[in-house]
DNA sequence: GATGAATGAGGTTTCATTCAT
DNA sequence: CATGAATGAAACCTCATTCAT
């Protein structure tokens, strides 16, 4: 059979990684197979155990890579500038990058339960992502922009409220406009839902 | 082997299912065999498949079950009376649901990806609870009570807000107090989060 | 449960017999299960085990019994009466008995490899009945009425012609005219089909 | 377990087919499992699905070639030449290669009822062989060779008495003599058995 | 005698991983 | 380094048989 082009181990293993991320974006840890990630990257089974240990850990390697890009535009705030405009601009962050394709279901479903190791690395992430926010809020709301309450379920509220749309979105296979999702969401931060008042 | 006392096939049934849930909750559904079922529930492995044909099918009725008990006390909203109280009865009901054991991780995140017709299982059951809310904040709009804005996403939301904290407290096996939460949501529903008036 | 009718041993065995005998023709001994068999005699599980030691001995009886049908037309050759005359009616008993639904698959190509044992009773049966052709085939060569030759192989050769149309009827469920079959054997019998002289 | 050597696909895949025409010979489609024929062939279990999707397939598999070398020696007549020396030749090579060891068994009974495709593919096989013979006679009766009658009866006359002998002796586990057989054969195709004109 | 729930050995198939070439 | 044949543990499922009621 005739041998892929040599390449610097470093790109092969890039190669593959890409090739796992598509495939596992596609079908998920479990309906994923080896062969599929091979025959993505045409490369020999062999070759992909020089690069990688096992299943689990390209995995783990995806997903780092995906929660790397997913914070990637988010930017610490700066206290002096428009708190608001900063913001939409983070969560229009995350949204767009979490729209990546299937991004959103290999995040928020397929990597839970894999096995404990994982379990504990998706913990790690969430737990990071939402002790930032709810340093923000908190810093937030000792400069009287942020409302009293509980800032660590406010900020799993606020987690949940674009997870869950972006993953609405993938389970429905239907497009997501992050604007409108933006607009929505900062409806909801500035004046909630309800007009009790209005009662 | 000692020989399980035979038992009506409803009772055994309602005895597989409920061992099934307990296996599935713990371990998801690719990681449980039904070897797991079978010793959980103390019976052989033929008994099993007397009463389900396969794996997959005892996790659909296990997830139909789940999904039955979580929409059980969601009570229709009464227009005359009070709503915001009845928003609140809602999502305790809903909460309380969730937070039985392992709940939560079955729904969000194991019964994505088993295969075609679980997705579709699952995404009839958000389908459904979605417009119901959906349709709820459309009456409430006409009647002044709730702002405007894209019902669907707001919709979303509010799931997302729910599901969020209930999946984060089981991911990090921590207690959840309802009332907390339901607190919580509130407060988001008719303030929001930020001040932005006060800016 | 309803509780089948009470009737005599004798019965419930002639009533398993003949459930048993249909589902075997249909469907041959591996691909029947004794769930069939019940089904089809609207009786117990257990009630079967009553009767019959295993599906083994249920299905050795089914055969012994169409056996006996199959030789329940043959007379002893009475050699003051019309040779010819009598052959016809011995091949014609014997076809139509094999004609019965199923039955050819199940003497010529189920019964063979069950086990050991049905493998030896299958053996016992044709050798008999070939043993009593080739004495027949011997007391006609006496007689001048059978020419010369191995009388085992011709034995085979007689009892292969009509195995292999009323099997070749069954493989294709087609019909089968004994008369013609009679014809053609009879004409096969004695003259053979080739015309060397003719050359 | 030590590792078996690795050899070419083609090899590989060659020893399965003939490990598995022993063991399919020897107990038969059902009796056999596919731990008998890696057994038979000192090789993984794993090994023999990378060869082959099913037992159904390998057995499949076995059977078409079965069938080939059945038909090997099978050459058309020239109508030139001798057609009893011909004709002699061809059963002699059927009658060879049917004598292969357990050939008989394989291709008489255990082909029988594994399921719809086999018996179609079965039904085939004999379909296609008899047809041949049908036209042979057909062609030998319009030359004057062959006799009035009805060919298809005829032709189904002629393959049971050679799959009659050759199945008796792989029941019985006997030898066969070729010749012998060929000789009682062609005594009968010329001349019948009975000698009705010497009444 | 009849019932049918329970059994579990045994069969088929999958796929992550290994290792000789 | 790359290759791909080989591995075998482990999963799923079937069905003849048993036995308490």
């Amino acid at each position: 059979m005739s041998r892929a082009t040599p390449m610097s181990p470093v790109d092969r293993r890039a190669q593959l990684l890409s090739a796992a991320r598509v495939v596992f974006a596609e079908r998920g840890f479990h309906n994923a197979g080896v062969a599929h990630i091979i025959r993505e990257a045409g490369v020999a089974r062999g070759t992909f155990y020089n690069y990688f240990d096992s299943k689990r850990v390209i995995f783990n390697d995806v997903l780092a890579g995906v929660m790397v890009d997913l914070v990637a535009g988010v930017k610490p705030i700066d206290v002096q500038a428009d708190i608001p405009t900063q913001a939409r601009e983070i969560v229009r962050a995350i949204v767009s990058a979490a729209l990546q394709p299937h991004v959103a279901r290999l995040l928020f479903a397929e990597a839970v339960g894999v096995d404990a190791e994982g379990d504990a690395a998706l913990r790690d992430f969430y737990a990071t992502g939402l002790s930032r926010i709810e340093v923000a809020l908190g810093v937030g709301n000792a400069l009287g922009i942020v409302r009293d309450g509980d800032m660590r379920l406010a900020a799993r509220c606020l987690l949940g409220m674009v997870k869950e749309n972006v993953f609405m979105a993938a389970l429905l296979e239907e497009p997501l406009d992050p604007d409108a999702l933006v607009d929505e969401l900062y409806a909801f931060m500035t004046g909630g839902l309800l007009r009790v008042g209005a009662r």
